[in-house]
DNA sequence: CAAACGATCGGCT
DNA sequence: GCCGATCGTTTGC
């Protein structure tokens, strides 16, 4: 029944839009048998050239960022902070550097391994788990060696999901993107969503 | 070559 | 709610 996202999916123009499809999807690994899932509840999207708070702003190809300018359907894994590594779909067109930010994802399966990878106790929330970008990456075994890995390769480790969850137009909310208050007018614009209501969102 | 800076998290108050 | 950790990337000298 779980159907992988294909490339008409993440090679569109309006990257604004597929952070909001992204919503309710399901973000997938699978390193050494070991499956981890979760359904995404929170996304922000990063737009070049003209999104100071992206990257790439301005068309600015650096060994980091050119994972960013290829054909959307592949990951870009960067370093924050010198400690968490930060999941992003690649979306767009070739020259395109669109990117969304996955922040939050609902636990489906794999759960005791995330306890694991997160050194956290078993009696400890699933909130706790995946609700942040570096959290997330952490309990599903992301890591920034893993970026520009493809999501389409049959054979990937990575992949996002369909489950058939239909989301409303008002089960998702809007706002600002965290931490970017650095990116001057950029910093108003709404390109953060959640599904609302969720309890897998970091701050509502 | 040196230095500043984060698309954050968790512990502590 | 505040604050420090921590290091790859980037830019400037």
């Amino acid at each position: 029944m779980p159907n992988r996202l294909t490339r008409d999916f993440y090679i569109r123009t309006d990257v604004v839009q597929v952070a909001r499809d992204l919503l309710g999807k399901v973000l997938v690994t699978r390193f050494d048998g070991i499956t981890t899932a979760g359904m995404i509840t929170e996304t922000e999207a990063y737009r070049a050239p003209d999104d100071r708070a992206c990257h790439a702003y301005g068309n600015r190809r650096t060994a980091r960022t050119e994972v960013m300018f290829q054909e959307g359907g592949s990951a870009y894994i960067y370093l924050c902070y010198g400690i968490h590594h930060l999941f992003n779909v690649v979306t767009a067109p070739e020259d395109q550097a669109h990117a969304v930010l996955i922040r939050a994802i609902e636990p489906i399966s794999g759960l005791e391994y995330m306890y694991q990878r997160r050194n956290l106790s078993v009696k400890a929330a699933p909130e706790r788990l995946t609700t942040g970008p570096g959290a997330l990456s952490q309990a599903l075994g992301l890591h920034t060696s893993q970026t520009g890995q493809s999501l389409l390769d049959p054979n990937s480790p990575v992949w996002i999901e369909e489950h058939g969850q239909e989301l409303q137009p008002d089960a998702i909310a809007a706002g600002t993107r965290i931490g970017v208050g650095y990116a001057g007018t950029c910093a108003a614009w709404e390109w953060r969503f959640w599904i609302r209501g969720s309890r897998f969102v970091r701050r509502r």
